[in-house]
DNA sequence: GTGAAAGCGCTAACAT
DNA sequence: ATGTTAGCGCTTTCAC
């Protein structure tokens, strides 16, 4: 392993001149510019990392905090904020809570012993009173997760719209008793969806029994216990926004499987726009979040803030989704902005 | 930020101690280091790792190279990886190449620059005399790649088998005619797969007609490709295996749009497992990869070389894949090991 | 059992 | 335009 002193003694320079060839600094001659990449070259110098990280005190390592990298929406994301990343010459630690508070708390001291220039959480497991003390060490992005009265920028997709919208196109194909899964309402962002949802079934005077609300539902069993629900139910809804393909084609899968027509005996509308949603038959109806616009921006954001040395701040950056109506909600398929 | 020095004066020691603590070293008095460790918790302080790289000569983080994050194979590759590593206090840095030799480069330079300990490669974009040089600087371990002839770790599934096992099911299953897609046969794993598979059939007095072989197939829509050429094929063949649960997806989906009966008119067989394998109508016969103990066995590995700093040796592990018989080859599924 | 001092490889005042 | 020098924060001989 060569150094810069090495390179420096081979081009009978010093150390300084070749520090700045190595950073493109102006005041170097052409001439001592080329000794010095010969030395370089003829070496096979690169220069240390870490001895950069150190003195620069940065590290270009920015962590991305997820839940489960094999869940295809994070999966999608990680993937988008790698490539934002990678332009921007970052690179990306991938970090899994597993929904874990003590692992998140364990990966976000990354930013106390300085082994990543930023923190992008996709999700928050902690008390922000604990999350906030260590926007002391360095910035902090959330994307995909509102959290409210916080100070950092938020990247994420207009929840409220997305219901609202998928809601109306329930309403307009005629239907009337909705039924609607939610994996829970502790998220600020799941809050915003249901409250969109219900705003718009309100405007057409309607509202949501309460045997056709669903609580805690996130995975392919889970829609087919539902299915099961509606199945021994003599009353049953006549669509359902289930909050998750998985969901969705669990109940899809399980309804056919029983002699239902879908979308003739029930509607289905899944989020996310998972591969599945166009293999299934009928293809199913779907939200497509603007998973790469708003890794993009979450990249943006955070080299931002690392460069500004300035962490707390609220910034909120809003995207809308799309609607994808598909077969399972109606013949003919189209898409529909949210907005 | 507060630094060694900063909690040895405030414990009225000397560095030395302060970092003994720090590392468990003996020779401590518990006296002092109750001293220090006070003092640390009294400042906040947390080592900082740059300086602790520079100082070891390891940084504790690995590079994973991996063609597509997104992948749900790749994903869930990452996933485990990612588990294995943290529970060795490994930190993970994901590098999409894209498929891309360039960006493959741009990445194994992590190693010169001394930014990981080790790389751990999903694929293999560079000839290898090109990434043989950078084993001066550090481990690489291929997992779920094999190259010939090359003196480094690799970890992977014996493919031949899971090739032979997959045409022994189809052939038991009463086909004759039976068709195969690859996604390429540039890749030893791939080859040795279709030997696996031609194997069989050969042992049957079978092989594969030139109209039923089917070459850099990987997706949904070449999936629907192939069903339209077998659909304009009177003599199509009874049974096909895809190479990737995705082009099975594709083929069962638009057959049933045309009329077919799965398996009754084409038996079909995917791999990987991937989940739309049991949503969809018929659920997918398929291969199970063992994605979990590859990965642990991969990371294992690596952390033992970065330890004996040998870089160079050549060694196999190798997994068998489980064969899942779903309904799209059978009426009644179970479970079969290709071994 | 504890401390002084050297140095990992790099960059940036500062001096020339 | 180029060089000298002082650290960044840590670990580790070596000496006591």
């Amino acid at each position: 392993m060569s150094t810069i002193e090495d390179v420096a003694k081979l081009a009978g320079l010093s150390r300084t001149t070749v520090s700045r060839v190595l950073n493109n600094h102006p005041y170097v001659s052409e001439e001592k510019r080329k000794l010095v990449i010969e030395a370089m070259e003829h070496l096979g110098y690169v220069p240390n990392s870490s001895a950069r990280s150190l003195r620069n005190r940065k590290t270009g390592i920015i962590a991305v905090l997820i839940p489960k990298i094999s869940t295809p929406f994070f999966s999608q994301l990680i993937e988008r904020l790698e490539i934002a990343a990678s332009e921007k010459n970052y690179q990306l630690i991938i970090c899994q809570t597993q929904y874990s508070d003590k692992k998140e708390r364990t990966y976000l001291d990354l930013l106390k012993t300085k082994q990543v220039d930023g923190v992008i959480m996709t999700s928050c497991e902690n008390d922000w009173k604990i999350i906030d003390a260590h926007l002391d060490y360095g910035p902090i992005v959330l994307c995909n997760e509102i959290i409210e009265n916080v100070e950092v920028p938020m990247v994420f997709m207009n929840q409220m719209k997305s219901g609202y919208t998928i809601a109306k196109h329930l309403i307009e194909s005629g239907h009337r008793k909705i039924a609607y899964c939610t994996n829970g309402t502790d998220k600020v962002t799941l809050q915003a969806r249901e409250t969109g949802f219900k705003r718009a079934l309100a405007e057409a005077g309607l509202s949501i029994h309460r045997e056709d609300y669903f609580q805690h539902v996130s995975s392919i069993s889970d829609g087919k216990n539902i299915f099961h629900q509606l199945y021994h139910n003599c009353n049953s809804p006549t669509a359902i926004f289930t909050g998750s393909d998985s969901v969705a084609a669990g109940i899809i899968s399980e309804a056919k499987r029983h002699g239902w027509v879908i979308p003739q005996d029930l509607a289905v509308v899944g989020f996310d726009n998972m591969e599945i949603t166009e293999l299934m038959d009928p293809m199913i109806t779907t939200v497509i979040q603007p998973v790469e616009t708003m890794a993009a921006k979450a990249i943006d954001v955070i080299v931002d803030k690392i460069h500004k040395k300035q962490y707390r701040s609220r910034e909120t950056h809003e995207f809308t989704a799309t609607l994808a109506i598909r077969e399972s909600t109606l013949v003919n398929s189209k898409l529909v902005a949210t907005s």
